[in-house]
DNA sequence: TAAACTTGTTTATTATATAAACATAATTTT
DNA sequence: AAAATTATGTTTATATAATAAACAAGTTTA
């Protein structure tokens, strides 16, 4: 009946993160902190969750002598989110609206 | 950018649960556990927090014998659920399909 | 009447999300 | 040039939450 919803996706920061990632394909750890509006804290955890499951990669450099990370979606990560979409539809279907 | 998305309503089970009973109106206890496949243990608990946030009602009665409870959406519940729905589409965008 | 079944609740466990505190280094100020 | 402030993250602690295990109360069956 209903799919089961992938619990890595199923986090409103974490599906944040991804939603912003699929869109512009690289993003930098202050522009998630400025788009998400999450601490900079939670935002370094759930990054770290999600490099770990391969839906990101993660690149640490430096610009102007600071910290510069860099993160990108993954094929795998890819492809999490539109099943997690697909299965969120389920759930939905009461409400699908014109 | 992102609206949060109401915590009761953003969990798989509660969800499950609202999802039914928009469509259907109105459903016993068994109907919930055949539909979800989730344990009565946590049906139970999720229907009562869904009950005191007011998005439910919940009547208890007996039917040859035995306990019969049987839950209905309310007007606020059916309203919060589509606000989530109209809410998760910030999130889904970049996954929109046709 | 004892055993098994039905329906549900309460309690305990595990995981999770989040924020607070910390760390490191680079600037700016005085 | 020392002190304070800013920048960028990470680690740790705390509060919630989801879930399942254990329990309860009554009913049916053997």
């Amino acid at each position: 009946m209903f799919k089961e919803l992938d619990p890595l996706l199923h986090s409103q920061l974490r599906l944040s993160i991804m939603s912003l990632l699929i869109s512009v394909k690289s993003a930098t750890f202050n522009f998630l902190l400025e788009k998400t509006g999450a601490t900079r804290g939670n935002i370094s955890v759930q990054l770290k969750k999600l490099e770990e499951a391969g839906y990101l990669e993660i690149d640490k450099s430096f610009q102007d002598n600071y910290p510069l990370t860099t993160c990108r979606i993954t094929p795998k990560g890819i492809d999490a989110f539109e099943r997690y979409v697909d299965a969120l539809r389920d759930y939905l279907g009461g409400a699908e609206k014109a």
